[in-house]
DNA sequence: CGCTTTACCTGCTGGC
DNA sequence: TGCCAGCAGGTAAAGC
């Protein structure tokens, strides 16, 4: 489950490997991994050599040297591996991009929701992956202010609040149940609720999690495959998430899990206390 | 407009 | 052993 962390994992390991290699020939065994029309993917595409790679939330952007973008949202089980060596084609593979040098990097898939897209040079992104339209601030791009303000004007759950890529880009159900035990903060809190404290508590949370997270490699949480095939942690480091009726690592009470706007949300009803309103 | 619910998809788990 | 309901979750679209 790919969140901000694990993407900028992938895209280190992107920019380490792909800039100046050409892609020679892409093959989709399943076409709808690509939105739009499969064949303008390939053709726009193939024989265009990389440039480099820039993330925006849990998005993958790959600039060509002709002014055009590939790129790659993992969704939920999507991962990009970088293969030197013949491997077999595994059930869930989606698509093959063979490149200069005889590498191929490979989009593997089980859930089927990741995508790609392709951005003609001279388009903006935007035009094309309309997902980045409105896209939040990085987490260390959003000051307390910016957080605040929002929540001031908000009804909302806070957990809700956070999974809105709008507010901030990045943060999935894992993280975001991570952050709010971090803070203390009930989930089901309306933003308008929170107090001032309470929301500075939060944004330390967020940026903690998340650059502990990259610097750990993006494995801290996430079932998560590296480009190179580094397996992740398996959620063995998670205060609350997954962890429902075991007991809490701080205090010992039985952690909770709850429906939340749809989402699994998972909290220790102790260390993360309803409390009376700021008003 | 603000917010919630549902659809998408597949593999896994648990109950019978 | 088989069958089926329920669940997982990021995002878009539909619903209220």
């Amino acid at each position: 489950l790919p969140e901000l962390p694990e993407v900028e994992i992938v895209r280190r390991g992107l920019v380490n490997l792909t800039p100046g290699l050409a892609i020679v020939k892409i093959e989709l065994l399943r076409p709808d991994c690509v939105a739009g029309e499969a064949q303008e993917f390939i053709n726009g595409l193939e024989q265009q050599t990389l440039h480099h790679w820039q993330r925006l939330g849990k998005y993958l952007l790959g600039k060509l040297d002709n002014g055009g973008w590939w790129v790659v949202h993992l969704r939920m089980t999507g991962q990009l591996l970088w293969l030197t060596t013949p491997q077999p084609v595994g059930k869930h593979t989606r698509a093959r991009m063979f490149f200069t040098g005889g590498s191929e990097l490979r989009f593997v898939d089980q859930r089927t929701f990741g995508r790609m897209w392709w951005v003609p040079p001279g388009q903006e992104v935007t035009q094309v992956v309309t997902g980045l339209r409105g896209m939040g601030p990085e987490p260390w791009d959003c000051s307390v202010q910016d957080l605040y303000q929002k929540c001031q004007h908000s009804q909302r759950p806070i957990k809700t609040a956070l999974l809105d890529q709008t507010w901030i880009a990045g943060l999935g159900n894992i993280y975001a149940d991570e952050c709010l035990f971090l803070s203390g903060i009930d989930p089901s809190t309306p933003c308008h609720d929170l107090s001032r404290p309470q929301i500075e508590t939060l944004h330390q949370a967020i940026i903690q999690v998340l650059e502990t997270s990259i610097q750990a490699g993006g494995t801290t949480f996430a079932h998560f495959r590296h480009v190179q095939g580094m397996n992740g942690h398996y959620l063995n480091q998670a205060w609350v998430y997954g962890r429902a009726g075991q007991p809490c690592r701080v205090c010992g009470t039985e952690i909770q899990r709850r429906k939340i706007a749809g989402r699994s949300s998972h909290g220790c009803p102790r260390c993360q206390p309803k409390r009376p309103t700021k008003h």
